[in-house]
DNA sequence: GTATTATCTAAGTCT
DNA sequence: TAGATAATAC
């Protein structure tokens, strides 16, 4: 138990506390993951299956980084099989494997944003509404706003708020508009992000013998970043954990910064009333940066009204003082910080990883990535337009998606007619008619032209034969190929490789080459092995789309891509630390961001945005600001930021010169009334294109990346009497029932994972009568 | 129905 | 600026 020796007195009660409730207020860099990892580890310690427990955190890599610590402190292989994911991945897989009693196939589909978007517009354009006034993103956050608490189709129709806001907002049939999107999304087998969230809910609500099942299931849950959760999240957690009580979240109210998509920091504040034998326990010292960087956070934080009470000090050293730097532009403001990061790792031999660029909107890493290469800093990006959602991945993989669920309309409008294949607009448009007026998804009428009336000549009719069969050649391989061999064959057949390779402009050459990119991510995840060392089955398409969707810009990270500079939005710094952080664009209008000046709410989230931007330092943070910068290829001037005033002068050292640094109160900086120095900044190149971006997630590996263990597994199945027929219970597959047996190797129909191939000698499997 | 060109409009953060 | 959409010619 020497791992409890390494916590303070406050992070070992929280380890220790394993039973009841449990909340942990654990402030910036406070050693959150260690409790929670300690915390973990004792419970298995105390011997508890590590499939009884549930453990929620913010991104599927930081799951991932812990279990691998757990697997180190407990030993052995079994840490691999604690339930830990985002809540959005763990709760796909559930609703996979109980998808029938919600009548969706277990291969559903889930919609990204733009699929979601794209549905939205059809829906406008057959409903005669004008998509200027309904516009798709709009209407698609309202339609999310609703499901994250919970309000069904029929709850927002009958609810007179809602109405009179969406008819005050000109917008009446927006609750008509979220029914029809629901049904649409029902019938192409497919949910969107909130869908995980929502239809768990529905599972849990509505069949009692699911939730009494996953009630006993996870008998500890832990639950990270508390503070960013919805309310969907918080009903799940509350439902899953009624019985046993073994809730444990953790949390920090000042670092809450995702109310933009339903969190509701509420949930961590009035964590005490569901629990009201809640135990909690506070984090408050810091072990990650210097004394200079926790004053100057707290004094930024002290700014916001509501918070829960605490105390953040570090034990550290003083550290060097904030410095502010002024650049003329936001193409200056990038050499400055390339200069200084080149600088500091003369001065301090400090590596390239040591450094990190954050900012809070994804268009400003353009600047910094010139900078960056001009001083041949190698650097990587986080976020922004991920390799995922380029076109010609997209195209890829709606071939993919439909292969696996033909339901699928969204894909199936985006490759109809890709490559080219005569088959246009009006042909869909009548397609779409067609099925609507018979209450049937796009592929049933597609597979039975003859039998509804579309009013296609026979040109276009055997068009789309032609491309049903061969949409229906891929099909039948499905199962029998592996996830490379099927795309390979996917993409040349179907013309995509052709149509790329003949377009030669730098824009092709490097769509091509993102296909090639996607094709290598297939096969290195064929060549992995699964989850589990007893299951055999082959890694085909569909395993690979289960997890694409929900894959975030954090969660792949390739070797090559370890020492470099990273660049990255606020929010996806979040839980990440660096010895050397440069805060950029730290000016009125941006951070805080315009939008957000108009209510308190907002901008106090900006605040702690910000607050999370200055505790991802160690060693120091440096604050940035331009006098002007372009947007949307126009020239703007701008005001440095008011959060910078907002930080204890104590802390700070200006460094620009005193002829432009203006006193600290009023807005007497040199803004776009001034002398016209900044009128044409310079090196304003015009952007060219240059290679293509180096996105860091580029190939999905490491998807599983669990060894086999050969130790343990004794009380195997090897010498159970299975015969063809019989029923069996797998601990992570559900029940299923033998289809036959070969060779040590049994072909098992699970009802709810659907086929696998097993290996007697490891699959645990209890025989059922 | 397709390919090319002109025009519009969007960059706020993420699963 | 750049991607999406509308307009135009074939």
């Amino acid at each position: 138990m020497d791992y409890l020796e390494k916590l303070n007195t406050s992070q070992r009660q929280a380890v220790q506390a394993t039973e009841g409730p449990v909340m942990v207020i654990a402030g910036a860099g406070s050693g959150k993951t260690r409790v929670l990892t300690y915390r973990i580890a004792h419970i298995i310690n105390k011997g508890i299956d590590p499939f009884n427990i549930l453990a929620l955190t913010f991104t599927n890599k930081a799951a991932q980084e812990m279990k691998e610590r757990i697997g180190k402190i407990v030993g052995g292989s079994e840490a691999r099989n604690i339930w830990m994911g985002t809540f959005h991945s763990v709760f796909a897989r559930i609703l996979r494997s109980e998808a029938d009693k919600i009548g969706y196939p277990s291969n559903f589909t889930i919609y990204d944003t733009q699929d979601a978007k794209n549905l939205i517009k059809g829906i406008l354009k057959e409903q005669g509404l004008d998509d200027k006034v309904y516009k798709p993103g709009l209407v698609l956050s309202r339609i999310s706003a609703a499901k994250n608490n919970l309000i069904t189709p029929q709850a927002y129709l009958n609810n007179t708020s809602l109405q009179s806001e969406d008819t005050q907002s000109a917008k009446p049939k927006l609750g008509e508009v979220y029914k029809i999107y629901s049904e649409r999304c029902f019938k192409a087998g497919a949910m969107d992000f909130d869908d995980l969230l929502f239809k768990t809910n529905v599972l849990l609500r509505d069949f009692p013998e699911v939730l009494y099942k996953y009630q006993h299931r996870f008998k500890y849950i832990l639950v990270d970043e508390y503070q960013d959760t919805n309310f969907s999240q918080y009903l799940i957690v509350k439902k899953l954990g009624a019985v046993l009580q073994n809730v444990c979240v953790v949390g920090d109210d000042a670092q809450s910064i995702y109310a933009f998509r339903g969190a509701n920091i509420q949930n961590i504040l009035n964590f005490k009333n569901d629990y009201p034998e809640v135990k909690t326990y506070k984090l408050e010292q810091n072990y990650r940066s210097t004394k200079n960087i926790v004053a100057a956070a707290n004094s930024i934080i002290v700014n916001n009204k509501e918070q829960i009470e605490k105390n953040v000090f570090t034990d550290n050293i003083e550290g060097s003082k904030i410095k502010i730097y002024k650049a003329a532009s936001d193409n200056e403001e990038g050499k400055i910080v390339a200069n200084l990061i080149f600088d500091k790792q003369l001065s301090e031999q400090a590596k390239n990883n040591d450094f990190a660029i954050l900012y809070r909107t994804n268009a400003q890493s353009r600047a910094m990535e010139e900078a960056l290469r001009r001083k041949n800093i190698p650097y990587k990006i986080y976020g922004g337009l991920s390799f995922y959602q380029r076109k010609e991945i997209k195209d890829l993989l709606s071939y993919f998606r439909m292969i696996v669920n033909p339901q699928d309309e969204e894909a199936l409008k985006r490759i109809i007619n890709y490559p080219a294949r005569g088959i246009g607009n009006t042909t869909i448009d009548k397609l779409t008619i067609a099925a609507n007026n018979n209450n049937v998804d796009l592929w049933t009428i597609i597979t039975n032209l003859n039998q509804f009336n579309t009013g296609l000549n026979s040109g276009t009719q055997s068009k789309i034969q032609s491309f049903v069969s061969m949409m229906n050649s891929f099909r039948v391989q499905l199962e029998a190929k592996n996830a490379f061999d099927l795309g390979n064959e996917i993409a040349s057949t179907s013309g995509i490789l052709k149509d790329l390779y003949s377009d030669r402009t730098p824009e092709g050459i490097s769509k091509y080459e993102n296909i090639q990119e996607l094709l290598n991510g297939l096969k290195e995840f064929t060549e992995t092995e699964n989850e589990f060392e007893e299951d055999v089955t082959p890694r085909g398409l569909t395993e690979f789309l289960q997890d694409v969707a929900l894959l975030t810009s954090a969660d792949n990270e390739k070797d090559e891509d370890k020492n470099k500079v990273t660049l990255m939005t606020i929010h996806s710094a979040k839980g990440l630390e660096f010895p050397y952080v440069h805060i950029v664009g730290m000016e009125e209008n941006l951070f805080p961001s315009q939008m957000s000046l108009t209510s308190r709410i907002d901008l106090e989230e900006e605040r702690r945005l910000f607050y999370v931007a200055v505790t991802r330092a160690e060693k120091e943070a440096v604050l940035s600001f331009a006098a002007s910068r372009y947007k949307w290829g126009n020239l703007i001037f701008c005001e440095p930021s008011r959060f910078i005033e907002e930080i204890d002068d104590k802390c700070l050292e200006y460094m620009f010169s005193e002829t432009t640094q203006a006193p600290r109160s009023q807005n007497n900086y040199e803004t776009s009334s001034s002398n016209g120095y900044y009128s044409k900044p310079k090196n304003t190149l015009p952007p060219k294109r240059n290679e293509p971006p180096k996105i860091i997630h580029t190939t999905p590996k490491n998807l599983k990346k669990i060894t086999p263990n050969i130790s343990t597994n004794q009380d195997s199945a090897a010498n159970l009497d299975l015969n063809v027929g019989t029923r069996v219970q797998h601990q992570k597959f559900g029940q299923g029932l033998v289809e036959s047996i070969d060779a040590g190797k049994a072909t098992i129909n699970f009802i709810s994972a659907g086929k696998k191939q097993l290996l007697l000698k490891f699959a645990k499997l209890e025989i059922l009568n």
